[in-house]
DNA sequence: ATAGAAACGTGCAGACTGTATGTTTTTTCA
DNA sequence: TGAAAAAACATACAGTCTGCACGTTTCTAT
């Protein structure tokens, strides 16, 4: 059927990827083999191993792609208007909306962490979400705030952004950790 | 040498799960074999099976008794007195004290909810620290907060605690963090 | 058209988990 | 006290998985 190289790669590396998000989100990193990855993928596993160095460089390719998923939903929808903690709630809410998507919760919070180990989850986050949401907290805070700070209220909100999403994945009513999260925010604006 | 059963059963599994998390800590989970575990506890695999059910059950078994640890230092040191409020970071301070002990942060907050999952975390956290961080929450919100806010501020708050410990044992400033959470709870007390 | 590279397939070595089965030590009870 | 039963522990094995080495096919460049 003569497809180019650039094209074969581009098809098995999505397959792979594709196939391996499934079972990851249904079985969990370490429960799944990578026998029943490229059965799922309908490739072999050389095929796997000549595009990715090992497994876990797979889950590693998994991983991007959905935070990248995440970033363009929240991009969307990021319009930024109205004061500072509007801003911030919105960006919470379309931070929400995005993790909704079935199996992200596991993939990003439960399973990324331990397979990744806790730098690696650091980067990942500073490369998407957290910039906005450091910037949003520097309008609400002024400008008198230290960036060490800044820094540590950035890191625990987006902590308490996280368990509320898990919670919400979870069945928990997601009104209620949004007014939670509205009265942390407002309580920040003093 | 005459041992009872009581004693040798004692032994054995304090010894496996000493082992085990010295190998749990330096490794990982994942990448702990049992065969090591065993090696570095002086007995064999059948022991570990005789005593266990699985990989897994030793892990739980290192995770209760980590978690009890953590309880127990945070109880002798809580006399919870003042206002809310002081009570509360008092709270957070021997929290933070009690997770300095090295590899605990790797074993509670990053290995056990990728090997135990979210249920089983979230009912270890309401048997240890929870309940405290809600009733000192209840007092400083006062009587008129719904019992599902005060839980999804309960909630967020312990991801606060959580994400903190985490970032003063990747090197962060504790003073800055411990102003974060100072922050986020007076926040609240509006 | 052909050489070389890239993509893909197959088989293998080493390691690990959990279990089944055997052995030793302790406990029970007649 | 002396077997019998139970508990603790040891060993051997089957099945599976990972990563790699080495083939084979497909594409690319000249």
């Amino acid at each position: 059927m003569a497809r180019s190289n650039k094209e074969r790669t581009e098809a098995t590396r999505l397959a792979l990827i594709e196939a391996a998000r499934r079972l990851f989100v249904e079985k969990g990193y370490a429960e799944t083999a990578t026998p029943d990855i490229v059965a799922e993928a309908g490739v072999t596993r050389g095929a796997l191993y000549h595009h990715f160095e090992d497994k876990r460089a797979l889950f590693l390719a998994t991983l991007e792609r959905e935070a990248q998923a995440v970033a363009a939903q929240i991009e969307t929808v990021s319009t930024a208007s109205g004061t500072p903690c509007e801003a911030l709630l919105s960006g919470a809410a379309a931070y929400f909306d995005a993790m909704a998507e079935p199996g992200r919760t596991r993939l990003l919070l439960l399973e990324a962490p331990a397979v990744l180990g806790f730098e690696a989850m650091g980067a990942i986050d500073r490369d998407n979400a957290e910039g906005t949401l450091k910037t949003g907290l520097s309008e609400l805070l002024g400008p008198h705030v230290g960036a060490e700070k800044l820094q540590a209220l950035t890191d625990l909100l987006s902590a308490a952004f996280d368990r509320a999403a898990i919670a919400i994945e979870a069945g928990a009513d997601r009104k209620a950790y949004e007014a939670a999260i509205a009265d942390l925010i407002d309580g920040l604006r003093a």
